[in-house]
DNA sequence: ATCTGTGCAAACCTTTTGCACGTCA
DNA sequence: TGACGTGCAAAAGGTTTGCACAGAT
């Protein structure tokens, strides 16, 4: 219920802020965007570009897929979203909440992905980022393996 | 001159290594796997699967686009070479020396990469696949940020 | 009215595959 | 000799782009 509550917070908020960089950029608020937008938003899992179309598609069938290859592009180029890639040659995104951020443990045998995060392991990077001169500006961090209930199948 | 040493006794167990492997499997050592094998061990930089073939086409201009896909992905099923991505859409591949695991850091701006390894995050990684119930196999940690030349170009 | 956005299809780019010929065991 | 490997070109899969029309400001 809270969380349902400041979920459907952040999605307004989400929505206003979207709205100030198009017109910052002088772009246009659309039906579409709008459209995706709520989609994206609405989704918990880490779809990629394709599997995000075919879930608007299912409401919205005139949409097309250049239009969401666009959006989510442009999505990514506000801060909204986060452009991801795990190896199976598709691009996936996800919303990009600045603060609270998280990193992923992927099964090698099912695909699911879990997150998590770990402070100390974040401040371990900035750590190593500033012992080599660099200015962190993002990180990303995957852990691969066997997840407790693939493990569990392989014994049966 | 201890590091050329070390790095000519890798390559020569790592080419021992690799004909164990082919035999294993029922597949043959060939004069292109051997090539492609020398230049990949021989290069320093993450190139990626397009680099390494012109790389290689500069010695052996008949070795075809195919052949080095081919053997590469051998090599990472081998256990030689691990596959990387650094979101440019190109498939990277670099020496995978099992123990001795090191991680990314990568400047946005000239797009340059250095490895580091930190036995810290590493422990604290393995903690975190325990307490989600996963067996890890693998990880991937890649930090993003201007590296201290490109901050210094800035600044000019 | 103007300038941006959209949908469609074609183009693109990286990677994979089919096939006839070459090569290793 | 016979299987596997190679080179070429074509196919495939994901993503981008050009263009004419539609829609937002």
């Amino acid at each position: 219920m809270v969380e349902n509550q400041s979920q459907l917070e952040v999605a307004v908020e989400t929505r206003e802020y979207f709205k100030q960089c198009l017109t910052q950029r002088g772009l246009k608020s659309t039906q579409q965007r709008a459209i995706i937008l709520e989609t994206f938003l609405g989704v918990k899992e880490h779809l990629s570009t394709e599997e995000l179309y075919l879930q608007i598609r299912e409401d919205h069938p005139k949409i097309g897929y250049a239009t969401v290859y666009r959006t989510l592009k442009l999505f990514a180029e506000c801060g909204i979203a986060e452009e991801r890639n795990f190896g199976d040659g598709q691009t996936r995104y996800e919303p990009a909440h600045a603060e609270d951020h998280h990193d992923h443990l992927i099964c090698t045998t099912c695909g699911s992905i879990v997150e998590f995060e770990d402070s100390e392991i974040e401040r371990l990077q900035g750590v190593i980022a500033d012992h080599h001169g660099f200015k962190m500006e993002s990180h990303r961090l995957d852990l691969y393996g066997i997840c407790s209930t693939c493990q569990k199948k392989k014994k049966t």
